[in-house]
DNA sequence: AAAAATCTGTTGCAATTGCAACAAGGAGGA
DNA sequence: TCCTCCTTGTTGCAATTGCAACAGATTTTT
């Protein structure tokens, strides 16, 4: 992938995208599927964003439960500077799923004046606000995930901003195996694979694979 | 609050500052304790931030169920921008807990070129990014404590971070009833109650009011 | 192609949590 | 001051969820 494809400099023609880029001085590194991208301990002021390949971004607490916090696929961003894990209460972790290539980017790199001044700077800048903006979205949208009281609805309400995010005429796909998915939703994964059976039984739901399909037969159409 | 005080406006001077305010045409309201500051149906350019007193974000899904999703203190930034319900799913509210102060600027007025082209400008961008981290963060630590699979571990978890933001010297302080705290919590109010009465019982925790200390007899010590 | 590892699907049982109902305490308004 | 409304604290019972264990399917590695 060409660097000017990359969101963060959306906008910003060819050549000046080339001279930021020897500005910020990225640095880009590929990993194999498994390996260990980033980890949140220290390190503070890094941008991280997923050239190609698909990761995960993970949690473990101190009784080294997984659960898992976001799914990133292509130009998804990451770093301390978004979320962030301030103690020792847990440790997060950014794992690859499939061969990845990811670049890196100080945040002060963008964020300082520019000595050479490019004007094309304060567009990046920008970019920036608006990918902390979509990041800020994700983790409500986590968020709306998890406070729901029960398994079923912790479920629906995924997979219903699953659809909602699916291109119309495509068919909606979880990021996740059910193994995965229990440690996104926080549940147990038995409890949860009884509810879907359950789902699929009373025809709310149709899976196959990681496809599905929810049909709303119940309070929800309005 | 003058306007420079604003963490917006934040190491900008008061010159440009008066200048910037008029560029970016704010408006600043007040609100009686218990009134709905704003919601996030449709409006989707307006940033909020509280002046003076004390708010919560909450949402209300199909059921009506509430839960709390952050509380807002003086300084604190809301809008659509940073947390967004896309859907009809659920509808998200600002709320005063007690009489409040709350400026509301467009963001596109923000990130747009000056006309002036106030060389602060950018200052003011890099402060809403700053801003964006912080609660890019907050939802984070959100995430973190309704991942916890029990409601012990919630509360606790919960009350760390509390701890963990408490300067040294002050007591921590829990920013909401038992009340609005199970609803912050996604549990049952009873249940939580009960918790916290074994937890009393059991000498992990004090608490009268809304104060409280943890006592970190567990294996979290290390 | 065989072996190993991981994931899916199921179930009985135990533990946790939710629910409802009620008593008592506190805050604030008439 | 009294009255109302809201919060706290408690409990028995019901419902949900977690846990453990296992069999079969699927994927990956050797």
């Amino acid at each position: 992938m060409l660097p000017e494809d990359n969101i963060l400099f959306k906008g910003v023609d060819q050549s000046d995208c080339r001279r930021m880029i020897s500005c910020f001085n990225p640095d880009i590194r590929k990993y194999k599927s498994g390996s260990r991208i980033a980890e949140f301990s220290r390190e503070n002021d890094r941008i991280g964003i997923i050239l190609s390949g698909r990761a995960v971004m993970e949690r473990y607490d101190i009784n080294g439960v997984r659960t898992i916090v976001e799914a990133l696929g292509e130009q998804s961003v990451f770093g301390a500077f978004f979320t962030y894990s301030p103690s020792i209460r847990s440790v997060i972790e950014i794992v690859s799923e499939t061969d990845c290539e990811v670049m890196f980017v100080k945040r002060s790199e963008i964020t300082k004046r520019c000595e050479n001044a490019c004007p094309c700077h304060s567009r990046v800048v920008e970019n920036l606000l608006e990918l902390m903006s979509e990041k800020a979205i994700n983790l409500s949208e986590r968020i709306e995930v998890l406070s729901q009281r029960s398994i079923e609805d912790k479920l629906i309400s995924c997979l219903q901003i699953i659809e909602d995010k699916t291109p119309q005429g495509k068919t909606p796909l979880i990021p996740f195996s059910t193994t995965a998915l229990s440690d996104y939703l926080c549940v147990n994964r038995s409890a949860l694979q009884r509810e879907i059976t359950r789902l699929k039984k009373n025809g709310i739901l149709t899976i196959s694979k990681r496809k599905f399909r929810l049909y709303h037969n119940k309070e929800q159409d309005f």
